[in-house]
DNA sequence: GTAGGGTTAG
């Protein structure tokens, strides 16, 4: 009550000057302390009524401030309000329009800042170098790459493209459409740089899985003369995590130590995944338990890790405790329990996350939550169920989800559903007829159940098409030393005992299956 | 004339 009642006892006696009349700046200066002093759009909505009543509603000094409140202000910010505010009292300065555009982007509406911005331009006002980050910042959010390069010459046309911040944006928005090469003319064709400009054209070639370019980069940069700050290393650390590089991974957490940079919530999130993706699911354990701050990516990230090292118990305990701790999950973090209940053959359980995440959650489902239930499905050998389950998916099944299904089949006995796996073999090579991966899992399957000649007339098709199945690669890091391998590599030093050893486990797993 | 900006998570 407090609050309230001292904004009205100001405006009741305001201060006056020799003659007795208010004075005009006092009164100005008035209003801008009462707003600083602004705690809700209650008391804000009384405010801007007496500067209305007093003729100070098209002062922009003082209806920037109004802006700032509504726009900048969380939670207790009304961005609808602001806009209408802005519609309706001012036209002309630009400061208005940059705070309202700033508060959309802000919170996650880019659509709106795009919007607002529209509207500026189409009442003629001109924008500034501050109009542009965010503005483009929206883009990026969107991956609007059509508007951010009219965004652009527009930036042009006001000179204001050469300003750091615009360049630096420009970069990040590039960098977030995949257009790398568009990124990288903007940060070549930059007079002056500073970290954010390394550090967004870094995450533009992460982005685009050009990891080793990215670790050069990296290097240059430290060459150049700038120190990596919490930023550079999430970068880093992240392009690690998809490498599956470790020991660079240890490396660069070492470095985050000996610099003495915060593990914030972004750093953490970042070391936590990176061991978890490099197999050192112990060490994401122990970051993720130190870390004093966690959100719900940090949750998401530790719940993905160990639901992929097949430790599904521990990740549906954690994502227990996460709910006790009130941190709202995402559609990252039911990926992750999703994937837990597929390798814990959780059938029941993963039907129920799945419509909690929905109807509890209110998040819609994406094409890998529906990709996951199928793996569920077809993992736990329910092939007519998960062909179902795709019948009746509201949008367009991608290959992907068809693949985790055939695949399945193949692995499945074949009793009963040889028609599944007519429909979904022929729905596949609809979808993507000449995928190689797809014909060769087809002609296996032929051969496996002896039609010698539909096997041949695949082999034939991936001939005439001029495929070669890419080798399944991947690496493995030994004492420091990251070593590649090939599907079928039989280059390998010790080679054959590695076969033999992959055999026995291979019986070792049938006899299991048969106990 | 006043105020105001950028990069980082499966």
């Amino acid at each position: 009550m407090h609050r309230f009642a001292r904004p009205t006892v100001c405006l009741c006696y305001p201060p006056k000057n020799s003659n007795g009349n208010l004075n005009f700046v006092s009164r100005k200066e008035q209003f801008l302390s009462l707003l600083k002093d602004c705690s809700s759009i209650k008391v804000l909505n009384q405010i801007h009524a007496q500067i209305q009543t007093y003729g100070l509603g098209r002062d922009g000094y003082v209806m920037s401030h109004v802006l700032r409140f509504c726009a900048l202000s969380s939670p207790s910010g009304d961005l609808e309000y602001a806009r209408s505010v802005l519609y309706h009292a001012l036209d002309r300065i630009t400061s208005s329009w940059n705070i309202v555009i700033r508060g959309y982007a802000l919170n996650d509406l880019p659509r709106e800042a795009i919007a607002v911005f529209l509207e500026m331009r189409s009442r003629g006002v001109k924008p500034n170098k501050l109009t542009f980050p965010f503005l483009l910042k929206a883009c990026a959010h969107l991956s609007a790459l059509q508007e951010g390069r009219q965004i652009q010459a527009d930036a042009v046309k006001h000179g204001v493209d050469s300003d750091i911040y615009v360049q630096n944006t420009l970069i990040h928005l590039y960098g977030s459409c995949g257009e790398i090469s568009d990124a990288r003319r903007v940060f070549d064709t930059m007079f002056f740089r500073t970290l954010v400009s390394w550090n967004a054209i870094i995450t533009a070639y992460v982005g685009k899985s050009l990891l080793d370019d990215s670790v050069r980069l990296f290097t240059e940069m430290i060459f150049c003369g700038y120190e990596p700050d919490e930023a550079s290393m999430v970068v880093l650390i992240s392009a690690c995590s998809e490498l599956g590089n470790l020991s660079l991974g240890r490396w660069a957490h070492c470095q985050v130590i000996e610099k003495g940079l915060v593990i914030n919530c972004r750093l953490g999130t970042a070391l936590v995944d990176m061991y978890a993706k490099c197999g050192a699911v112990g060490c994401a354990r122990m970051i993720f338990d130190r870390m004093r701050e966690r959100n719900v990516w940090t949750w998401s990230a530790m719940i993905l890790g160990l639901a992929q090292h097949g430790l599904a118990r521990e990740a549906l305990d954690l994502f227990l405790e996460m709910k006790n701790c009130s941190v709202q999950p995402n559609h990252v973090t039911f990926l992750g329990v999703l994937c837990a209940c597929s390798h814990a053959g959780l059938v029941d359980e993963g039907y129920q996350f799945f419509h909690d995440m929905t109807h509890v959650h209110g998040i819609k489902p994406r094409m890998t939550h529906y990709g996951a239930m199928v793996d569920i499905l077809s993992r736990a050998g329910r092939l007519k169920e998960a062909y179902k389950f795709i019948f009746d998916m509201p949008t367009e099944p991608d290959p992907v989800v068809w693949r985790t299904l055939l695949s399945a089949c193949s692995i499945h006995d074949a009793d009963g559903n040889s028609g599944i796996r007519e429909k979904v073999r022929n729905k596949l090579l609809h979808l993507e007829p000449t995928r190689s991966g797809n014909l060769v899992m087809v002609a296996n399957m032929y051969a496996e159940v002896g039609l010698w000649e539909e096997a041949a007339n695949m082999r034939r098709v991936m001939r005439e098409e001029g495929q070669k199945k890419m080798a399944g690669e991947s690496c493995i890091e030994i004492g420091g030393h990251s070593h590649r391998f090939f599907s079928g590599d039989d280059s390998l030093v010790d080679c054959e005992i590695i076969y033999n050893f992959l055999d026995g486990l291979n019986l070792n797993m049938m006899a299991i299956n048969h106990e």
